[in-house]
DNA sequence: CTTTTTGCAAATGATTTGCATTAAC
DNA sequence: GTTAATGCAAATCATTTGCAAAAAG
């Protein structure tokens, strides 16, 4: 833990930012969840340590961790957005019915897509692979 | 276009479904438009061919020709839902400052994904590229 | 001490729901 | 005539904003 902590004071202090317990906190406990949570799964996971924390913070918060590159935004169609710990590239399996996001490993040769983006004048940051469909308990 | 309707009222009678003016002209206008439309750029589309039309019906109508598979849901990170009429595979590329959605064709081997989806025992419906950055305009 | 961050309340934006009316069949 | 679909108003859900108080550096 102490590992992520200085990480993120790390970054935050190289951009001027400052170092409050509710960054700590939340980025702690993204890794410790290890999954793809909305931000009310944050702040009910967050809440007992941080008595008082409130939804704009984290929201903010998940914002800046985003920027910062330690969580990636998952969009979800009719659903809320859901946010992933995990950095290393990987696609993902998103559920119609429950609206639930699960990680996928498989080696995609996306390079003739970033190719065709760039030709398009697209500026790339990122790529991954978006299945739609029925995780195994709603279908 | 009547090509459109005929398959339209085909595919609605096939579904014991009714054949109303605001499924087959919101339809039409989704083929017409040919981009990646928001439920309110399709409300005001049509607006002027159907007079008095509501965003509500709108919603609904999407949603059945989602159902239909005549019209994709491309989920915007921050932004409204946007719709793609488009059912040919392809991929996208969505704008993080603008939210804008474009297609992009390229040839990519989905195949292993796809297989460790169903390893996973995800009913898989449909599977996509998603770049995501800055788009010509706002980079 | 100065400036950023927070919490709270309220605002906003997107989408859905309830219900009476209208239009398909 | 029956039943599904529409329009309207209101509700709901996710997310953002404004601002005064609290905390970081």
């Amino acid at each position: 833990m102490a590992v992520l902590d200085q990480q993120l004071s790390d970054a935050l202090r190289a951009r001027g930012q400052r170092v409050t317990s509710q960054r700590l906190v939340i980025h702690r406990v993204l890794h410790e969840l290890d999954a793809h949570v909305t931000a009310e799964d944050v702040l009910g996971a967050v809440a007992h340590r941080l008595p008082g924390v409130s939804l704009p913070t984290v929201y903010a918060t998940l914002e800046l961790l985003e920027d910062l590159g330690a969580v990636r935004r998952v969009a979800i169609p009719g659903g809320p957005t859901r946010y992933d710990p995990r950095t290393a590239p990987h696609h993902h399996l998103v559920c119609r019915e429950c609206g639930r996001a699960q990680d996928v490993d498989a080696a995609v040769e996306l390079a003739p897509v970033l190719r065709a983006a760039r030709r398009q004048g697209f500026a790339t940051q990122h790529a991954e692979v978006v299945v739609a469909g029925l995780c195994d308990r709603c279908s």
